[in-house]
DNA sequence: TTTAGCACTCTAAGCGATAGAGTGCTAAAA
DNA sequence: TTTTAGCACTCTATCGCTTAGAGTGCTAAA
């Protein structure tokens, strides 16, 4: 199915349409539509734009004589050709990021910082993963005696993440022992990804051995969502005309409620695009059904190879898209720089 | 104003009324009710009562020729006089049991898991939050150079808490010698609550004196909600009829998305309690307007005196509290074993 | 190609009328 | 004295009906 070549008057007429009918709410008139907007042409002319526009498909009529509603693929044709690349106004661009550095270093406020902007910004629901390393180097192992043969494992790697386990020997040992086994394996290992780990000589030591491999296998992980998700605005989405039945706002919020279905839809759109590429998923875009009231705006954010967070908007598919894409575009990149500046060495 | 005292046929008619509403969530009529529960009185008798009960506060007519609602004081005369000690049945019991010891040592997984027990359970809203120490003592520290002058500082305390912070240092500092410092400080600290700590005579190298003094502060941290908040089953609020219209829902979801209103519903209520004890809020209690409609039930859990965390269910005010009560207690008793298991050495 | 005019369509809103569930009161029964 | 049957009364929710009005598609003129 080619997409169809719209004359520049339909593009505009399009355009006024989906934006008008963000901003009411309701099905749009063509006299109403010349009146707003004060076009320069009659009712009957944007009549027949409005026609050949439904025959399309990027428009529709909920009863035979009401006004136009966008279809999805409208949206989609508007997201995709008609809407400028807007940029956040300068002012909140340096409002954001100074509230970003007045954050410190701490990576859980940065996250609930993202979380909290994106949400208020595009007046809908956000969601942030923490960066998950790729493939990770070593930088330092700390195995510390908690009781008897309880076993604290403190992994550090690149870009300042720690991973810690708790583990449990078969016999107690001493913390002179576990820390002589930890900077052996801190000294052999130093620099290396999991592959390289793997690659060494194992040792002979049945101990040193046993947290090797447990090393590799944390280090393996990099699960999109082994951490934390953060949420937010999770209200914006029920303040919205459209889930004021309770049926279709509970849709719309099990989708962020429910990890499966959010490892699902992840893993199904993000997971396979570039740190940077923004996508737009509209009105489920006949997956998810749970989404079919929903647009949905991710990213992925971070250093390529090194660390890799998502980051997105749930809102309604009536959402005002150009404000919401700058604004994860925007708070992707400030996340980028921050991880990439704790990567540099 | 002192409690009325009720004959027993107005409790049972008290009884029977909320029990049915919270079915049927529908005003509850005379006849209606004879009927349902097979009473062994005319519908007059038990309209005399109500109007009893009308008259004490207990109940309410939504108009004047409706059937009668319990009134938030009927709730919580029901919930504190004429409730039993209802208990969960021993297969949901040890099925519940079952989950948490598959879930192994942690901690992160034991919140996740009570957070959706609670709400599956309780079929409302709940929210868990981790185990702080109180008076968490000592145990070891690690020191760990990331890059030039950043350090990350780990520190064990009793119980398996672990607490990193990053650092800057004025200068650079071989990990050599930060090895040394964290090992000097581990020893001299060891087994000692922060107090006693900053009880010590100072160290006189700048650096040692610095860490000592984060050191401190960090063990310091004991505010109900540093950590994460687990929630769970929001979803399951939309699902109740009186949360149908979205303002409803909204307000009362604010409460458990909006940190600062939560951390204020919890130091005001819950934080003066033991232990153990179940505080049951009923319709806001004149005090949180935004909880007119919900119920909440909540306890801390964990050791008096080690470490406490707070777990709770928010509901509308029309919840099966027998069930929710009896399921929080349940969950809470679990996790504070469990917290107790690996406090013990 | 555009536009004015017009007949037609369909919903949302307003308006009784009605059924029915429930009450409170009174007077008889227990 | 307590309980209950009987009855008039109240109030809501619901249904059907009408109507206003916004919007359309089509035709024919500009």
């Amino acid at each position: 199915m080619s997409t169809p070549i719209l004359s520049e008057r339909q593009k505009i007429v399009l355009a006024l349409i989906i934006h008008e009918h963000i901003r009411s709410t309701q099905p749009i008139g063509s006299k109403n539509l010349i009146e707003q907007y004060g076009l320069e042409m009659s009712s009957a002319t944007v009549r027949n734009e409005m026609a050949s526009l439904s025959e399309m498909g990027y428009l529709r009529q909920p009863y035979t004589s009401a006004g136009r509603v966008p279809t999805e693929e409208g949206y989609r044709y508007f997201v995709g050709q008609l809407m400028g690349n807007t940029e956040l106004p300068s002012a909140t661009r340096s409002t954001i990021t100074h509230q970003f550095y007045q954050a410190g270093q701490d990576i859980d406020q940065w996250m609930r910082l993202a979380a909290s902007i994106l949400a208020s910004q595009s007046k809908a629901a956000s969601l942030v993963t923490a960066p998950q390393p790729v493939k990770a180097r070593f930088k330092h192992l700390e195995l510390i005696e908690l009781r008897g043969r309880q076993i604290l494992m403190v992994l550090v790697l690149t870009g300042g993440d720690v991973r810690q386990q708790m583990l449990t020997l078969v016999e107690p040992v001493s913390q002179e022992q576990l820390s002589s086994v930890a900077g052996g394996i801190s000294a052999l290992s130093q620099g290396m990804d999991y592959e390289n780990i793997a690659g060494i000589a194992p040792p002979v030591d049945a101990l040193e051995k046993d947290i090797l491999q447990l090393v590799i296998s944390a280090m393996r992980q990099e699960n999109l969502l082994t951490g934390e998700v953060y949420r937010d605005g999770l209200i914006n989405v029920l303040e919205e005309p459209e889930f004021a039945e309770s049926t279709s706002a509970r849709r719309a919020l099990r989708v962020l409620e429910e990890r499966p279905f959010l490892e699902d839809l992840l893993s199904q759109t993000i997971m396979n695009s570039d740190v940077g590429a923004i996508q737009v998923l509209i009105g489920g875009e006949g997956t998810w059904e749970e989404l079919s009231d929903c647009s949905v705006v991710l990213t992925r954010y971070g250093v390529q190879d090194m660390a890799i967070g998502t980051l997105g908007v749930l809102g309604p598919i009536r959402m005002r898209y150009g404000q919401t894409i700058s604004t994860v575009r925007f708070v992707a990149g400030l996340l980028s720089e921050l991880v990439a500046e704790s990567h540099t060495e």
